[in-house]
DNA sequence: TATAAACTCTATAATAACAATAGAGTCAAC
DNA sequence: GTTGACTCTATTGTTATTATAGAGTTTATA
């Protein structure tokens, strides 16, 4: 049995953070030391890296934890995985477009000033400070 | 001279975000009526709109403070500005970098799943839980 | 055996940029 | 005078951690 610290170790995730999931729930309450110690087997583990790598998905915790409650209930279908994952990734592809964009008016407003002006004719400066959004 | 619901719906900005700029010193305080409403002329306008055009540009605050705070010295150099927009524009494109990867990574992983099957057959929970994080 | 180092515990606050609410006060119109 | 629309301050909530504070536990060393 591995103490929290350990984990923490085996896993990459803080311990801290590893409290915080048994609070929220996505880690069952562990066992304790007599000191009051959290104790922890191979299936801590498990979960806790299954955890990580939904998270490295930008999965969130309230995600993760509708999908450990489906793997629990082994026989249901499993339309509800897919159809998380189909509005996760439309989320992300969302969040791709609107930083393409983004970074396309960033490109155009730093085009508008070379260095070595004063900020009274900076261009980035004067283009921030016209009302309209467009940047021409 | 506008109270602060006007001011709001003139800029698009919320009453409490105008507030809110308030506290962080983005805008200065603003004058106050007998009845201590806060009361707003044209430049303030302007420095609204101004602030709401970096905030579209995902310019965090303590960014816009600085570009504010450039904006009163006229007569120095710009290359501060340019140095944070080369900084942030840098930052969206990583994130970029990051999401397309991440996006990936997702469509990889939807597609281990068809619909109707049950939750042990689930390519997607069985991807998941695989302690490597390549999936293939 | 004493004590120091390393670890753990709970609880709370901080992070970013607001949104939401509570409870109270102001102002205009009817 | 009272209703409704507005405003005020102060506090809490949002997300997923990280970072404390202050106390207790365990292990290693002197």
């Amino acid at each position: 049995m591995k103490k929290i610290g350990e984990l923490s170790k085996v896993t990459g995730c803080s311990v801290q953070t590893i409290r915080h999931y048994e609070k929220e729930h996505l880690i069952a309450s562990a066992e304790r030391s007599e000191g009051n110690f959290r104790l922890y087997d191979e299936s801590a583990v498990e979960r806790l890296l299954f955890i990580k790598h939904c998270r490295s998905l930008d999965l969130s915790l309230p995600e993760i934890r509708q999908l450990l409650a489906l793997n629990r209930s082994p026989g249901s279908q499993c339309d509800d995985v897919n159809r998380m994952m189909d509005r996760h990734i439309e989320q992300v592809e969302t969040r791709i477009q609107e930083l393409t964009k983004l970074n396309e008016q960033l490109r155009m407003l730093r085009r508008s000033c070379t260095n070595r002006r004063t900020v009274e004719q900076c261009g980035i400066l004067r283009n921030l400070s016209a009302t309209s959004v467009s940047i021409g």
